[in-house]
Parts: C-alpha cells; structure tokens; sequence
DNA sequence: GTTACATCCGAGTATGGGACTCGGATTAGG
DNA sequence: CCTAATCCGAGTCCCATACTCGGATGTAAC
C-alpha cells in the first residue's frame, strides 16, 4: 500500500466526478480547474482508473468521464490501488509480500509490518466515495491523536 | 505519519536491542551486524532515539545503548516519531495539520486522510516493543488483506 | 599515558522514484 | 473541417531519503 500524493489527487478527482456528475460525463477540464491538478496529470490518473475499470470514458466534444458504478460501490481503496501500482518489495516493506532477505525467522518487525498494511487496507476499504462525499468519515474512531 | 525505511529500520534496531540486551549495553556494531544495517547510519538513528528519550548510552569500551524504559512501556510509534521528524504539510497531507490550500471546505478528502493518519497512530501506538519481541502482533485483526 | 573502543556530531553526496510535462494520435459533435 | 475532448508513450526535473565521511569526545583496560 502506497500513500502518495498520486493517490491523493486520484481520490479528490474521483471526489470530485461523484459530486459534480448527474449521470452526463464531466470533462477532465472541469475537475482540473476546480481541484487545482493540471490536466495532462489527470489525464495520466483517469488513464489507470478507466483500465481499473472504476469509470467510463465519452470522446469527443461534450465528452469525459462517468462513474460505472455508484459511488456507495466504490471503496477508496479501489482507487488507491488502481493509481498506485503494487510496489516491488523493499527489503521487509509494509503492503508487500514477503521479501526480509531470506534470512528465514530473524525478521520479527515483518508481523508488525503486514499487519499494518492489513490495518490501512481494512480502514480504507470501509470507506466508500459516497461516505467521503457525505462527509461520512470522522468519529469512525471517534479519536483523535495528539 | 511517515513511514519510509528510516522508521523500519529503527523498529528492528529497537527490537534488536529489546531483545539481545539483557541490562548490559550493547553496542551498534553487534547491532549491525545482526541486522545488517551500516554502522554510520545507526549511528544516526541512535541519536535521534536518545533525543528523544528512549535509549541511553554509555560511552567507552565495553559501552553502547540501554533501553531507559521497559520494552512494553515503548510504543513503536514513539520510535517511529523519534526518528521521522514531523512532515511539513503539503496540500493535504495525512498526519500533518490541516494545509488544504486555504479555500476553505473545498476539501472534502481532508477528514479521510486526517482519519487514516489517526488510524496508523492508533494501531502503532497499541503494538509495544514487546509485543514485537514475542511475535504478539499477528491476530489483532484477525484479518488478511488479499 | 597511551591505546583501543565506542558514542557523538555536523556535514556532504547521490540516486531513485515521484510529480509533472510534452507532442502527437484518435474520436466525435456542430 | 474544425474544435473539443479522450488517449498514449515518452521524457524531464527535482527533492526527499538513504547513506557516507572525517573527525571530536569520552572512558575503560593495560
């Protein structure tokens, strides 16, 4: 699980479509002026959103982009991992399987690692793109750190 | 909330320490050797950790570093924030206060990432260098993500 | 006192991956 | 046709991060 500035943008633009979208496609120009991201950027996300299969595209003038399903079917997570390809493992990295050397058994930080990744998963697959646009997300926790 | 290779590394230095260290002071090149982390950049690692009140050292022959608290009364986010110091915002940073442009309530992804920020705090902050030491990690979800 | 061991410190380097850009090819409406 | 839009494969730039270097300081053993 990567958390990038990519990620970010591709949640805010997705954010974004949810909100503005009844039904008609909304242009990429659109979404880029309201949200401050250049638009060869955001050509660049929709590209990997389309080939995840979270929206449709309409060419041509009057054209642009369309939920394929409803926003309360969209998890964050989705879109994450649709933007974020799955990073090559690192040498014991969070979100990745496995790697730690080979040096079998003497890794203990590896359990903490993958459970954290497990953690962040399970919180951002519990979120969906209607909750974030319905402000739906505090006081899940109900905690906030110091 | 950061999270690189800094912080991992400081948790395996940490728990090297935990575990190895039996009240006597071990020193970084033990620890370099087990883990095979270069002995200039635990140095710096240690540093922090000892601003930052979690190590002590002893100087001289025979010396090196001794845990000043015991190990499950050190919670791996206070090792994560000794070393990572705290990120300056960028637009809308998780773990870091607010930044959002300005425009006020434009930013709807604000909460969610400031609730995932929580989230990781929580989590690493429930986990102790102990629990780490005896594999007591695996099981608080009792979840895999696929 | 000298030597060896170890922590201490302030710099410095560099490399990799991230954000972001460019030029052009397609498709479709007026 | 011309314009508006998505599409696509590159390519650039930049900065944070991992990592290093040379030396200073303290301390124990002999």
């Amino acid at each position: 699980m990567k958390l990038g500035a990519r990620g970010r943008y591709a949640v805010m633009a997705m954010v974004d479509l949810a909100s503005e979208g009844g039904g008609a496609p909304v242009s990429l120009s659109e979404i880029a002026g309201r949200q401050e991201i250049s638009l060869p950027y955001l050509e660049q996300l929709f590209r990997k959103l389309r080939q995840g299969g979270l929206v449709g595209s309409v060419r041509g003038p009057g054209g642009g982009y369309v939920l394929v399903r409803r926003a309360d079917e969209i998890r964050i997570a989705d879109i994450i991992f649709a933007v974020d390809e799955p990073v090559r493992a690192t040498r014991c990295a969070p979100g990745s399987g496995s790697g730690c050397k080979s040096d079998s058994s003497r890794c203990l930080t590896h359990d903490l690692w993958a459970e954290l990744g497990n953690q962040i998963c399970l919180f951002l697959s519990a979120v969906t793109l209607a909750d974030v646009c319905d402000r739906r997300v505090l006081g899940i926790s109900g905690f906030a750190y110091p």
